[in-house]
DNA sequence: TTGTATGCGTTATCAC
DNA sequence: GTGATAACGCATACAA
């Protein structure tokens, strides 16, 4: 009688008569074998149902297969859409995809990391936003012998190990936009200090107005952390100017969404009164009201092709996956002509 | 001189001057053991920073130490959410979190996750709802010996299994706070056919208003699915109706911002003109205008919940984690007496 | 082109 | 209590 247990490499060398390490060549698609052999070994693994056993593989190889997300808690439905973009190249793959919080902050975060990678030997990571910026972080991956790509608002890294978006020329093409539709007082909710994506963004800003000739005083600049809260802070600071700013960008959608929080409890007629202009075109800016115009963060792409770079060309050719992404403006009823 | 690569249970046993067994005990807490052997093992281990390489581990128990959160694209929020939780837990412990998203729709869903699960040898899953409620899925789980807690609106399996909310009892409290306003003519949008949590807080609707005495017609009640374009399309159909509902009850907030957008459309006054009730207190609902009054679902709690249940109690005394958590009424803005 | 011996780092068996 | 030795399932070096 059989035992229960699943087949191993042995049952099926046995069963098709040859060593095991024709069966491992079988499943590591050896170039150099016979075709009949190879024949004769996959019609025993599909009889058998045999599938490696991917913690052996691991050990021997060294090297688990798995990737991971490494990221420090930036917005959520970010974490969620890179999560998706990366299983979608994985479905169907022997990969499986771990999550990783780290605490950017903490002064043991790099050791963190290191200790997690050494232990865990990932065949590759993707490294968002924030974190993704620290040079520090790329080189231990590297040092490591850990693949990784990095998403995030400029070319910081090459081609194989970045993928990356056009932040600056995407948020100078927006505003640009409003400056079209009449607006000449335009405040700015910026992104956290510190952040590439949040320099990217205010550049672009700036960009515009320089461009149009605006002056930009730093009034009209508010500081934001990416959050709801911190728009709604900003907002309040902006909308008690005087003169009130015609219209808002702001570097991302939960902060335009506080922003128009305040706008509303103002009883300002949003775009009547204010237009306001977001970043992401996260699932929120559709769902609030008016539809939020926005630049659409192309993020799933990104971490499509984040993915495909670390798994793909696995099966001999490598795979060219672009490593730059395109921002586009989305338009919808936030924004209009300044009244009057 | 010393090798680069990391020491392993062979180092620690020579420097230590005993057999690997002896170290092996050490780390998995044998209770029989010299305490000075122990104290001296762990000396070394310390010295030389020895941490147990978890592929070995994986390949001699035949048990991964990952934990697995295996769904079909609930809210996005609600994933977040469950992740975030169960990270907590894992955080500082040895174990990682690996993200399975499945389709329960496909016929062969059973398979694929009984391939993943003999695959990868998880230490445990979460099952998050609606596959959560699948009991083969459970008898799969445990037929394979994999741990695993369900999460859901019912208490569908034991305790140790379990964690579950009284949605019934929630929603029931949250449409008699509509009654108690004043409202008789009150609209539900459900969630899909089949899902246990739908049924919950259909359930919990129809006691509200039988305990008051109000009748509800078919008409009242318009299916969804718990997107925001279900719940636009369901607001399109309730908002025609005359007389038109003074209230609307929504089976989770996402449909709530879509019934919300359809009385924006409509130059209706929320909560004026009409209340809107939520489920689930996603971050959405605080950041629409107005604030979204709703049924805050317990969601973080569970799912740490659910993450001790899985890894807690390994160290000896079972920790008795709850199984049933509370639903609360969260009362803000987007909902008042009716008009006139 | 294929097979043999050995290593990967840990736990389990069963003596001592 | 502790240690030698054999699993665990696969891959690599080297030989045939």
């Amino acid at each position: 009688m059989k035992k229960s247990r699943q087949p191993t490499i042995n049952d099926v060398a046995r069963e098709a008569g040859v060593s095991k390490k024709t069966v491992s060549r079988v499943i590591n698609r050896s170039p150099l074998l016979n075709e009949e052999t190879r024949a004769k070994v996959e019609a025993v693994i599909a009889r058998l149902g045999y599938v490696p056993n991917p913690q052996a593989r691991a050990l021997a190889l060294r090297r688990n297969f798995l990737i991971g997300v490494v990221h420090d808690n930036p917005n959520a439905q970010t974490v969620l859409r890179v999560q998706r973009g990366i299983l979608e190249v994985l479905r169907g793959t022997e990969f499986e995809l771990v999550v990783r919080p780290v605490d950017r902050g903490s002064p043991t975060m790099l050791e963190d990391v290191r200790a997690f990678l050494e232990r865990q030997r990932l065949f590759g990571v993707v490294l968002l936003p924030p974190i993704s910026e620290n040079d520090a972080l790329a080189e231990l991956c590297d040092s490591i012998g850990c693949r990784y790509v990095r998403m995030g608002s400029a070319q910081l890294d090459d081609p194989d190990h970045m993928v990356a978006s056009n932040d600056r020329e995407a948020v100078k093409e927006a505003v640009t936009y409003l400056i079209e539709m009449g607006h000449r007082h335009i405040g700015l909710v910026q992104g956290p200090h510190g952040f590439r994506s949040a320099m990217e963004r205010r550049a672009g800003f700036e960009d515009a107005l320089e461009a149009a000739g605006i002056p930009h005083p730093k009034s009209l600049v508010a500081d934001g952390n990416y959050t709801f809260d911190s728009g709604f802070q900003a907002g309040v600071r902006l909308l008690d100017l005087l003169p009130r700013p015609t219209a808002i960008f702001c570097s991302n959608d939960e902060m335009a969404a506080g922003v128009l929080h305040v706008a509303r409890q103002r009883g300002l007629d949003v775009p009547g009164d204010l237009s306001i202009l977001g970043f992401d075109d996260t699932t929120l800016a559709a769902h609030i009201w008016p539809p939020l115009t926005t630049v659409r963060w192309p993020v799933s792409s990104m971490a499509r092709s984040a993915a495909l770079k670390l798994v793909g060309g696995l099966d001999g050719d490598a795979v060219e996956e672009p490593s730059m992404f395109l921002s586009t403006l989305i338009r919808r009823a936030s924004v209009a002509p300044p009244r009057g």
